[in-house]
DNA sequence: TGTACATCAGTGAACGCGCGTTCACTGATGTAC
DNA sequence: TGTACATCAGTGAACGCGCGTTCACTGATGTAC
């Protein structure tokens, strides 16, 4: 991170994360190439020395963001073991945390509109950190009986949607939202009234 | 809409419209109101005449999605009553049908960035809006016994989160996801579990 | 019905700006001998 | 240890572009008498 004169050292970890806080405190639409580059101490016409260019940037700020997000959501998984439940209910709290810990890496992986396909590489490790969501809600299905247990995936589903909509909507102030309740109390009860209608935790409190 | 001549006729709604196809088309980064004028087949300056600039076309798009949303989902919540399981239900579903019929509207209301507060006519047919799923809510409550009744208030960010959730994940290929199941049935399914942790549908199916 | 005139809703040229990208260059670094 | 040289990682000037916005203007419309 230190310059040392003419030759930076580590410019393209300092654009990354030059990058990173530009979309974090402007939004994706606020990322520039030429500002990035202007953060880092350096020229615009040097951020092609080690990125093909503006969507390249972000991309790779998103795949550190996939890889972050991914060991969080394994450690959370293996914090949560043997207990299914537990498991499960820390991956989904991982979730809120990662996007309140890490909202720059946030934004670049779901709201600058770069898709999970455009390298090999970030799909990837996109779906190694959803498969643990996944992984989740398999153990966590063998719990129910067969007869009235949905499928594993649509499980997993709700929870990333219901998560995802937590963030958005109320860990960031996307339409200017409030609600009384801190994100994370909202989470937690809501996974925790799904989970009693999967039949998972006792119906009394 | 029929130009003519010199005088446009309806140029202003025209802009609007125009605006919710750009907007939809290329995302709410690809909005310019250089296009959205050459789309309505008018100079940018003439844009001028009815809107203060670009934001001010965007909030406008967003103020008529607004109105569409609420009535919609006032709609739904008629259909459903007497019964307060059946309006809550309905008004779920309205909502990403809201969401797959103006997509455009989508946009501009929740990922374009303006804010709710911009204009105090925004701020209160978006409370409008989500005063209907909160109403449903209370009226949920009522059948749920106090000691274990979640505030009115909990239920219904809950329920707008997975909607949201479901909308921004699978109904529309954010990070290119793709889901087995198709939206509709896995907001069904998720609000369906969660009615049954609050214990208002029958445990067994 | 006809004319004068105010108002309205557009034009089109111009602006300054910052963007992403390219190019030939040059200073710094590392290596072979 | 010293020198020659290849490679690397930056510079800085330039480009073309489309953007949002402004301005003085003008053609079309509506109204008063």
């Amino acid at each position: 991170m230190a310059k040392r004169g003419y030759h930076h050292g580590n410019l393209r970890q300092a654009l990354v994360d030059a990058a990173l806080a530009l979309v974090e405190a402007k939004g994706p639409t606020g990322f520039t190439l030429s500002e990035a580059a202007k953060a880092a101490g350096v020229t615009p016409a040097a951020v092609y020395r080690h990125f093909d260019g503006r969507e390249d940037l972000i991309a790779e700020a998103a795949l550190q963001g996939y890889e972050i997000f991914a060991d969080l959501m394994e450690y959370a998984f293996q914090k949560g073991q043997p207990s299914a439940l537990a498991s499960f209910e820390a991956t989904g709290r991982a979730y809120l945390a990662f996007a309140r810990k890490y909202p720059g890496h946030y934004v670049a992986m779901f709201e600058s509109g770069i898709s999970i396909n455009r390298k090999p590489e970030l799909a990837r490790v996109a779906h190694r950190a959803l498969g643990v969501l996944e992984r989740a809600a398999v153990e966590l299905s063998q719990h129910i009986p067969p007869q009235k247990r949905p499928p594993a995936q649509m499980v997993s589903a709700h929870i990333w949607a219901m998560c995802h909509g937590v963030v958005e909507l109320f860990a960031r102030g996307s339409p200017g939202t409030k609600s009384p309740f801190p994100p994370e109390d909202l989470l937690e009860s809501g996974i925790g009234v799904y989970l009693r209608g999967l039949g998972l935790v006792p119906p009394d409190d």
